[in-house]
DNA sequence: CTGTTAGCGCATTCAG
DNA sequence: CTGAATGCGCTAACAG
C-alpha cells in the first residue's frame, strides 16, 4: 500500500542504503545514480516515513515554539518570524531537509507548558523555543528547568526568547544534563523605566499602572522599571495605583474605573502592554475622558494595533520580528549566541506618540 | 544513557508488552501490575520514544493546524480553540495519551502550504486542520486536493475550517484514496450580503469595498455577498469602487484615499475584514472624516479589536472560537460531522455598532 | 490478564 | 562510490 524506501531502491536498481544517502544528501553519491533515484522517488511519489527515520537516526526535524497566547499578536509575530526562519523555505516544492517548525499554545498554563515540553521530548524534537514571560513559581520553574536540562541532554537545542536566562545556581543537578543553547532577554525593565521617565518629564506624578499577571517575569520586570523611574525621581511608589490582571483588553477596561475611584487625581496610566492599553483607552472614551488632555495613556510592545487608538499610543517598541527570527536561527543552525553565557539582550525603545502629553491643569 | 521501555519492564518485573499496555491504556491490565509499572516509570523518569512508537503503531499523535497568518487574531483564535480541544488538557501532568496539536504558519504562501502538508504527511500526522480561505489557483488547488487525498488515504483525518468543501468532481482520481473528514464552511457570502443590506437600508448607495487578496475564496465569497445585496437592491456594481489588497491594516489605510479620489461621493466603505477596517478608520481620522457622520465603515469577523475603533465597528460576527473548537473535535474524535457530505455551515451574524449611520446630507 | 515473537521503515556501520 | 547486514524502541498479533 504505502511506498517505502525499499520500493524506491528496487525501482532505481540500487540498494536502500543508496536511496537513503541521496535523500539525506550527507554522503557522496554518483550524479547518475542520484538522478535515477530521484526519478524513482518522483515516479513512485515517495514520502519519507518520518517516525522510522527519526527512530533510526535518533533525531527528528521537529522544532517546537511555545507561546503563552496564540491569539495575541505579540506571540504571533514572534512565532511567525521564528517559523519563517526555520521551516519550509518558500519554493522548496519537494520538502527536502526542512525542519517542521510548529507552534504550541500553552494558554499561559504551567501544566500545559510542561505537557508540551514532555510531548516535544517524546518526539525527540530538534529544538524548542520558549517565548514570552516565564511563570514565577518555584515548583514550576524547577520543573521546567529540569525538563529543559533533560531535553538538552538528549540533544534538543533550547532557546529562550523574551524570558530571563535560567539560573545556574544548581537548581538542576549537572548530572541531569545539557544546558540552554541561547537566551534572548528583552529589556523590559529598561524600557518600562524610560517610559515612566517620559511621563514624569511631562509633569505626571500620579501614575496608575495596569500590570500583567502577578506571577510572570515580564510583569515583574516591567513593573520594576516603572518603580525604578519613580524612585529615581524621588517619588513614592503607591501600591494602590497598581492593578494586576491578564494581558488582555478587558483587563485595561476594568482597571481604569477602579484606578480612578481609588485615585481621582490620576493624570496618567501606564499599561503593561499595548493590548491592555487599548482597553484603558476604550474605558477612557466611555467616561468621556480625552486622551491625552484629561489622561495620558501608554502601552508596551508597539504592536501594529498601537496606532489604532485615537490618538496613537505612546509605547515601548520591542523588535519582535527580529527577535523571533534570531531565535529561529539560534534554534536551528550551529550559530553560536553572541553574549556572555549565551544571553543576547534585545533592546526596548521608547516610542512617543500622541497618547501622552503634559499634565493637565497647566 | 536514555531509558527505554525495556528498562521499565525490567524494573517493574514485567514484559515490555505489559508496560506498553499500561502506557497506552488500551488494554486490560491488573491494577497491581499497573501501579508497579507506573512506579517504575516515575522512578526511571521514562519518556516514551515517539518515533519508535509511531513507527510500530503506524500512526502518530501529531495534529497539524495550518493557518494563513499566525499574527492575525482571526487565525490565533481559531487555532487556539482547536488546540485546546485537542492537545494537552490542562491537569494532565504526565502527558498521557494526548495528541500534540501544533500550528503551522503558511504565511499565505501556496508553496509553504504544500510543504507543510508534505511534512505532516511524512510524520504520518493523525489529523490536519486547514483554516481560512483557500487559494484559488487551479494548479495549486489540484495539488492540495491530491495531497489531502493521499493523507486521508494514509489514515490522516482532514478537517477544513473556513474554506469551502473540496469539489467532488473527479479532480482527484478516487484511486488516490480517502476523502476529507469534515468541512466547516463560514457563511461569508450571507454575512457580507446582510452587511451591505444594512448599509443600503441606511441610505448608502455609493459604497467602497476594500477586498482581500484576489485569489482567495474568502475574498471572493465576501465580495459576492456584497454584490448580491447591491443587485437585489437594483443598484449597479461599480468595479472601480472595489480595491484588492492583503488582509491587513495597511491595506485599509492605503485604500481609503484611493477610493475617495476615484469616488469623492462615497458615503460608506465595507472592508473585507476588521483589520482592514481599522486601517480605513485610521485613514479616515487622518483626513478629518468623522465616522459615521461623514463616512460609514464596516468590517468582518468581529475580532476583539472591532471595539477598539472610535466608534466601535459594525461588523459581521463569525463564531471563531466555536468553529475552531468544533474543528478540533472533528479532527480527533470519531464524532461524525452532521451536515450532508460532512459539511457543517457556520453562521455569520450582522453586528451593528456605531461606525455605520444614515447617509449624510439627510 | 500477561509473556513471546516479530517486524514497522530507515540510517548506519562495515565491507567491498 | 555502493551493497549487505544490523538494530533503533516500540506495538501487535499470538499464544498461554
Amino acid at each position: 500500500m504505502t511506498v517505502t524506501l525499499a520500493d524506491v531502491a528496487h525501482r532505481a536498481q540500487v540498494s536502500p542504503a543508496t536511496v537513503s544517502r541521496v535523500l539525506n544528501g550527507n554522503y557522496p553519491v554518483a550524479t547518475a545514480t542520484r538522478e535515477r533515484v530521484l526519478r524513482a522517488v518522483t515516479e513512485l511519489d515517495y514520502v519519507v516515513n518520518g517516525p522510522a527515520s527519526s527512530l533510526a537516526a535518533a533525531t527528528s526535524d521537529l522544532v517546537g515554539i511555545l507561546v503563552n497566547d496564540i491569539a495575541d499578536p505579540f506571540f504571533g509575530i514572534l512565532a511567525g518570524a521564528a517559523q519563517s526562519r526555520i521551516g519550509a523555505p518558500a519554493g522548496a516544492g519537494r520538502a527536502g531537509g526542512e525542519k517542521l517548525a510548529v507552534v504550541c499554545n500553552t494558554g499561559g498554563s504551567p501544566e500545559r507548558e510542561l505537557t508540551y515540553l514532555t510531548l516535544l521530548q517524546r518526539q525527540r524534537a530538534a529544538a524548542v523555543i520558549l517565548t514570552g514571560g516565564a511563570i514565577e513559581d518555584a515548583g514550576h520553574s524547577a520543573a521546567v528547568a529540569s525538563k529543559l536540562a533533560k531535553l538538552a541532554a538528549a540533544g534538543t537545542r533550547i532557546v529562550l526568547c523574551g524570558r530571563p536566562a535560567l539560573p545556574e545556581d544548581g537548581t538542576v543537578p549537572p548530572s541531569e544534563g545539557g544546558t540552554v543553547t541561547a537566551t534572548l532577554t528583552f529589556d523590559n525593565r529598561g524600557g518600562a523605566r524610560r517610559l515612566t521617565e517620559h511621563l514624569l518629564n511631562l509633569g505626571h506624578t500620579r501614575i496608575g499602572y495596569v500590570a500583567g499577571p502577578a506571577e510572570r517575569t515580564t510583569t515583574r520586570h516591567r513593573l520594576e522599571g516603572h518603580r525604578d523611574a519613580l524612585r529615581e525621581a524621588g517619588l513614592p511608589y503607591d501600591p494602590s495605583l497598581t492593578l494586576h490582571g491578564p494581558y488582555d483588553r478587558a483587563s485595561g477596561q476594568d482597571a481604569l474605573p477602579r484606578l480612578l475611584s481609588t485615585a481621582p487625581d490620576l493624570t496618567a496610566v501606564v499599561a503593561a502592554n499595548d493590548t491592555i492599553a487599548l482597553g484603558v483607552c476604550a474605558s477612557a472614551r466611555t467616561r468621556g475622558l480625552r486622551i491625552p488632555d484629561d489622561l495620558s495613556v501608554a502601552g508596551f510592545d508597539d504592536l501594529p494595533s498601537a496606532t489604532d487608538t485615537v490618538p496613537a499610543l505612546t509605547t515601548v517598541r520591542l523588535p519582535l520580528h527580529e527577535a523571533g527570527a534570531r531565535a529561529g536561527l539560534l534554534a536551528t543552525t550551529a550559530t553560536p549566541p553572541t553574549g556572555p553565557g549565551g544571553v543576547e539582550p534585545v533592546p526596548a525603545e521608547l516610542v512617543v506618540r500622541e497618547s501622552t502629553g503634559v499634565v493637565r491643569g497647566g
